[in-house]
DNA sequence: CGCGATTTGTGCACGTCTTCACAAGCGCCT
DNA sequence: AGGCGCTTGTGAAGACGTGCACAAATCGCG
């Protein structure tokens, strides 16, 4: 996709790449930049402002440009940021300029939709490995790839150099494979069971749990029932409160 | 489950409701919390110390005691906390006590699997309606539902209380999907898509992107990688840093 | 070559979230 | 009844994240 031939490492060679810090928050919403990056080189656009960019992020676009400084200045004042070159550099300090190989542990319900999705590869993954415990799972083929037994895990991990461990398993058997993937050396896991996890220092967990993205979703439904329902809020009779419902985290306007 | 009779109401009779308002760090946590708990109830646990829910739930106690004070007063100094009453205290507070009803839109891959999910129901939710812009999978049966044409929504709407829509469409049919779901009165949107999503004040969009999950992963890992590749860091010689690795951000240690 | 239009990068103030530390409250035991 | 140990609830301080507003930089044009 990018015509650009970036530097490697960031700015001058010799010294080590070293990543800067960023805040956690930036880490976060830089995938979304890089999503929305891809999408305007896709339509042909060479250079962005962090105006543009930001709206179709969803976010505001100071935010934006702080987060970007944090990479190092790649915007170029009164035109905005090559889109190009962004990619690139953001790629790069994800830890994308490698394809990461994934292995996925738990292939029942939801580890069939992951691993029949196509769409982790142009994200920069690669489904490297099917595992289960039940027996007759094992064999199945999916997308290309074989399910393995949960206890070839060690030979798996020597064959694929797995970066990242995707537990969809039930949440009564998460905490073992975790065990299992920390032993044979993953220290990035996505969690998709309802469950905590305890990890050695050293080792990342992310989680997915559905239920709690319903169940936020469901606070605040709740909350603007019980608003609605008494319009009277303190002591003013009616000031120009038009009929607003308060938004509260949420991603609004785009339009390029 | 629980055992207790709650007064419906958080505390006086008389008054409405009047949901605190809750900062929203504490309202993405209550979920867990609320989810912890269950398993105490389901292990015989009649009371449970902030300690003890805190590590249960992966959090710092002294933040669990923060956010459940901004309940109320529902604990008992020297004791601990009721777990039936804080069960029922947390599910009224994140409007549980309905089971409400959700539609999803796009049964594919990821929406198979979202409405074969029987553990939707043991936390507050009810699938009540599948569409699909499909005209061949229109009229499928899934766990008992029949896929219906996304046309159909506001009859569907007419028919069900639509709480929450969840979107798991491709993300070039997200947008589309959402505003016909704003359009038949959903307030509530949980997006599997990759994409932004622009709606009007008033509702709620969550989105769950597993891609982006997996960079921020992937930022670590090479992260962790470029760490251990320098070990001076700075000037120091060899000072008191064992060999550890920063954690971000995840859940530690547990243990009952 | 200089000027105005444009857009980045950032200092600063503000708000939110986290964590510590401890007084107040509760139950139990003597 | 009184004291003691335990645990909650919270004030205060610090860390972190956000957004405004503007100076500095760059481009294009006359
Ligand atoms: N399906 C969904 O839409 C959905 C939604 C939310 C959460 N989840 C969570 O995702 C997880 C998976 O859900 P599912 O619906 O796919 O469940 P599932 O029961 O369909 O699949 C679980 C798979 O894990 C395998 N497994 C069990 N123990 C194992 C072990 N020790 N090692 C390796 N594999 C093992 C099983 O053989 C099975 O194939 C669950 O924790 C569930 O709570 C699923
Ligand atoms: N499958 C996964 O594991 C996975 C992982 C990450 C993200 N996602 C995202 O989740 C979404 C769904 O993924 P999928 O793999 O299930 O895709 P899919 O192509 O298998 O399913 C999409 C479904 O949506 C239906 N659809 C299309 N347009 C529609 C419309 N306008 N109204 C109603 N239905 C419509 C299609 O008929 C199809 O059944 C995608 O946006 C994908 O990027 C999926």
């Amino acid at each position: 996709m990018s015509q650009h031939r970036h530097p490697g490492a960031p700015g001058r060679a010799g010294a080590v790449p070293a990543l800067p810090d960023l805040p956690e928050a930036t880490v976060a919403r830089l995938p979304e930049y890089l999503r929305a990056l891809h999408n305007l080189a896709e339509s042909g656009h060479e250079t962005v402002s962090s105006e543009g960019l930001a709206s179709a992020a969803g976010v505001n676009s100071a935010k934006l440009r702080k987060d970007l400084s944090h990479l190092g200045s790649y915007g170029t004042r009164g035109v905005g940021y090559d889109v190009a070159l962004l990619v690139d550099q953001i790629e790069y300090v994800l830890g994308l300029t490698q394809r990461r190989a994934v292995a996925l542990v738990g292939v029942g319900n939801l580890g069939h939709a992951l691993a029949g999705y196509d769409g982790f590869a142009g994200r920069g993954f690669r489904i490297a490995a099917l595992l289960d415990a039940d027996p007759s799972r094992v064999g199945e083929e999916i997308n290309g790839l074989v399910v393995r037994h949960v206890d070839e895990l060690p030979r798996v991990a020597a064959e694929e150099a797995i970066a990242i461990g995707v537990i969809a398993t039930p949440a009564r058997a998460a905490q073992a494979v975790a065990d299992q993937l920390v032993a044979v050396g993953v220290t990035s896991i996505l969690n998709f069971a309802p469950c905590v996890l305890s990890v050695p220092e050293g080792v990342d967990v992310r989680k997915v749990d559905l239920a709690i993205e319903l169940q936020i979703l469901s606070f605040h439904e709740h909350r603007k029932a019980s608003l609605t329902a008494l319009p009277a809020t303190g002591g003013s009779a009616l000031t120009a409160l038009p009929g607003g419902l308060a938004v509260t985290d949420t991603q609004e306007a785009i339009g390029t």
